[in-house]
RNA sequence: GGCGACGUGGCCGAGUGGCUGAGGCAAAGGACUGCAAAUCCUUCCACCCGGGUUCGAUCCCCGGCGUCGCCUCCA
């Protein structure tokens, strides 16, 4: 069974799960207010890749993943442009399954809106206030965060730690604030913003409060993981588990957290440091399945380095792999060489070790060739290829249809080389060639791929 | 100030208390090929610095240096 890095217990541990057999995720997803960076599409595709390794495994998944479609940067947005706020939200949130589709990360079987969800937030904010876990102020409804005892425990500080330096820091609704710390759940409009009612006057709700409710409304008390990336960690992932804890409730069995993609310096990419490399240039621009391909190759909760010379490598493996899928598109079905599946599940079950299995990957595809080059059976290792590719969602591409005017190019070649005119196999070759196609002259005749 | 991560060859990037060092890319040579391509073989072979523990450390401990992250915008 799969062991992961549990954020809550600094420690890998098995993910234990709550009904055998189902697997429960919470995936907090993107604010809808501008196109998706490289740091989203790695987060998507990490836990895409964990998702289909869990269901390759015989698992069911369920999983949640927000969007996030009411929220300051959203009317801030909306003010500036002087459009509607939903407007907004529905064009970027259609620009961000469209780039997720052609990153292959597949939908997830659940995205709750938070606006959807407002009514159900006011009634949890109301729990937490009919409980004293939560108090009323000038500008909103704010968690007490003291009242919690366990507070920071991904964050992995106390709260008095928390407060010390952290240089000079504008604490938000300070003046009304019992403790710096505590959280907005509920935010009081200003007119001509968007809001809904409440018993404490029209607004909005915190963002910390929305995926509170999604996640247990949808997946229950207890569900197994809850993922994000390491800049949630704290204080959105503290300030879920909070609420949560204060109703008595029980959150996320186990944590999950992706590293960042940083920039060649190592600096994170940040909204606020401008360095954003936007995921619709890069799929534009690569192969999609590049991006892919890199994250397989580094570690999970490591940070990424996105350059040129990286995505062009990754482009090279899959070159590699899509030769592979095309010479051995003819072999015959059979069952995977178990060694090498028992071998991928573990490394895989070793906190999602994907350098591992891609290495594991590479290594049966030249063990394939040597048997194809041999005359040997190969189809169990070519069904272990299929098996690794299918679990991390690398999608080979064997060379599709062939239009036929290229292929009586391709013919035409054969013809010419057995008749020994290679001026004019050639030029044909070159012809090809220049319209995109990848052309192997092979003893079996020519093929043709891009 | 608190908490944390990282520092491996030309590049990317795993990993391990011992014959150290996955895989990919690049480079060189070779096999195959009319030539290429694809494929295979070979070569190139690195663990920030200083202490300590140990029979032995790149991996453990301590200290340093360097880089980065979080400490209420953020995947």
């Amino acid at each position: 069974m799969l062991h992961l890095y549990d954020t809550a217990t600094r420690q890998v541990r098995e993910l234990e799960l709550r009904e055998p057999g189902t697997v429960s995720i919470y995936l907090c997803g993107p604010t809808v207010y501008g196109p998706p960076h490289l740091g989203h599409g790695r987060a998507t595709l990490v836990y895409d890749v964990l998702r289909r390794y869990l269901e390759w495994s015989g698992l069911s998944v369920r999983l949640a993943s927000n969007i996030t479609d009411i929220d300051d940067k959203i009317i801030d947005r909306a003010d500036r442009e002087g459009r509607p706020w939903q407007d907004i939200t529905h064009k970027c949130e259609t620009v961000w399954f469209d780039a997720m589709g052609k990153l292959g990360v597949a939908r997830p079987t659940d995205v709750p809106h938070a606006t959807e969800y407002v009514d159900q937030m006011v009634s949890m904010i109301g729990e937490l206030v009919a409980i004293d876990r939560a108090y009323v102020t000038a500008d909103g409804v704010y968690l007490s965060v003291e009242s919690v005892a366990d507070y920071g425990l991904l964050a992995n500080q106390n709260l008095h730690d928390m407060l010390e330096g952290g240089g000079e820091r504008e604490v938000f609704g300070a003046e009304h604030k019992r403790h710096p710390a505590d959280f907005a759940l509920w935010k009081l409009s200003k007119p001509g913003e968007p809001s809904w009612p409440s018993p404490w006057g029209d607004g909005r709700p915190g963002w910390h409060s929305e995926c509170v409710v999604m996640s247990l409304d949808l997946l229950g008390e207890g569900f197994d993981l809850h993922c994000g990336g390491m800049d949630l960690m704290f204080p959105h992932h503290e300030n879920e588990r909070a609420q949560a804890v204060a109703l008595g409730k029980k959150f996320a069995n186990h944590w999950m957290h992706n590293g960042f993609v940083v920039d060649t310096e190592g600096e994170k990419m940040s909204k606020s440091l401008g360095n954003v490399a936007n995921l619709l240039d890069l799929m534009e621009h690569y192969d999609p399945r590049a991006y892919r391909m890199l994250l397989l190759t580094s570690h999970y909760r490591g940070p990424v380095t996105v350059t040129q010379k990286n995505i062009d490598d990754s482009v090279k493996n899959l070159a590699t792999l899509d030769s592979f899928a095309a010479r051995t598109a003819g072999v015959a079905a059979a069952a995977a060489d178990a060694d090498v599946v028992a071998k991928f599940r573990e490394r895989m079950d070793d906190d999602l070790d994907t350098a591992a299995a891609l290495a594991l990957l590479f290594d049966t595809v030249r063990r394939t060739n040597i048997a194809l080059d041999g005359g040997t059976d190969a189809a169990p290792l070519v069904a272990a290829v299929h098996e690794i590719c299918a679990a991390v969602g690398l999608v080979l591409n064997a060379g599709g249809d062939v239009p036929a005017e290229a292929a009586e190019k391709a013919a035409a070649l054969d013809a010419a080389r057995a008749a020994k005119d290679f001026a004019a196999a050639d030029a044909l070759r070159a012809e090809l060639q220049a319209d995109g196609w990848t052309v192997e002259t092979t003893k079996d005749g020519t093929k043709l791929r891009r």
